[in-house]
DNA sequence: TATAGTGTTATGATTAGTCAAGTATTTGAA
DNA sequence: TTCAAATACTTGACTAATCATAACACTATA
């Protein structure tokens, strides 16, 4: 698996650099939806599910479990049967916020209209 | 960011929200990197690839065209043959600098060590 | 002449994401 | 009582996205 890295005369290193890794996490689909939806407050699986719009419970599944191992989401159960739980920001999640008004602000300023594609 | 308080509802309007447009396409893989290394300056495809690390050149070529396409990036070429082009951010790539700072901010804070996945 | 550079595009393989359906249980309505 | 809907997911089959690699025409340097 480990891959040998091309000659150090025209690669950049990226062996540690945080906003590198920052953008890893936050690119993937859905994640940005995910924690945007949860500034709202704590939220179910399905009524995540629902408010996010769209993913489909195997990716949100996974997403959610590696938002709670980054220390970004917080999951609490509240009974087992009935299911009932919530998953919520924890502070590195909140902090997320700015990053997520920033987006807010471009996408109002330079998005007037719907994206075609 | 309006904190539309949705008590008991949950279901919320996509209809056209410039932020979840935004979020949709900030979140696809390489953009980020991509728009990042180009706050840089202007850079030639192959320069482009080695900076951002690792994205393979189909997909590069496929993201930086849907990124002139949303007006982000600027392609110039400058000669045929010899093959010289260069990728910029237009006024609507660099305003993502506020984006990718905050991204940066909260990196540096909240992912002070590698993550293992 | 040989090697490395330019900007792409083509290939076939791997991985990521999607879809529909199912699990076990309770709550609320008919 | 009995049925439908809700809860939180999981499973397996499928498709779409991304991957590494190589090719192309051509120049500039060694």
């Amino acid at each position: 698996m480990a891959k040998l890295v091309a000659p150090e005369t025209s690669q950049i290193d990226h062996s540690f650099c945080p906003v590198y890794e920052a953008i890893n996490v936050l690119q993937e689909k859905w994640t940005l939806h995910i924690i945007r939806t949860l500034l709202d407050g704590p939220k179910g699986f399905n009524e995540l599910s629902r408010a996010v719009g769209g993913c489909n419970p195997a990716t949100l599944a996974q997403r959610v479990e590696k938002l709670e191992h980054l220390g970004i989401v917080s999951k609490t159960i509240h009974s087992t049967m009935p299911p009932r739980t919530s998953y919520a920001l924890t502070e590195a999640g909140q902090a997320l916020q700015t990053v997520i008004e920033a987006i807010d602000r471009w996408g109002r300023q330079y998005l007037p209209e719907p994206v075609a594609l």
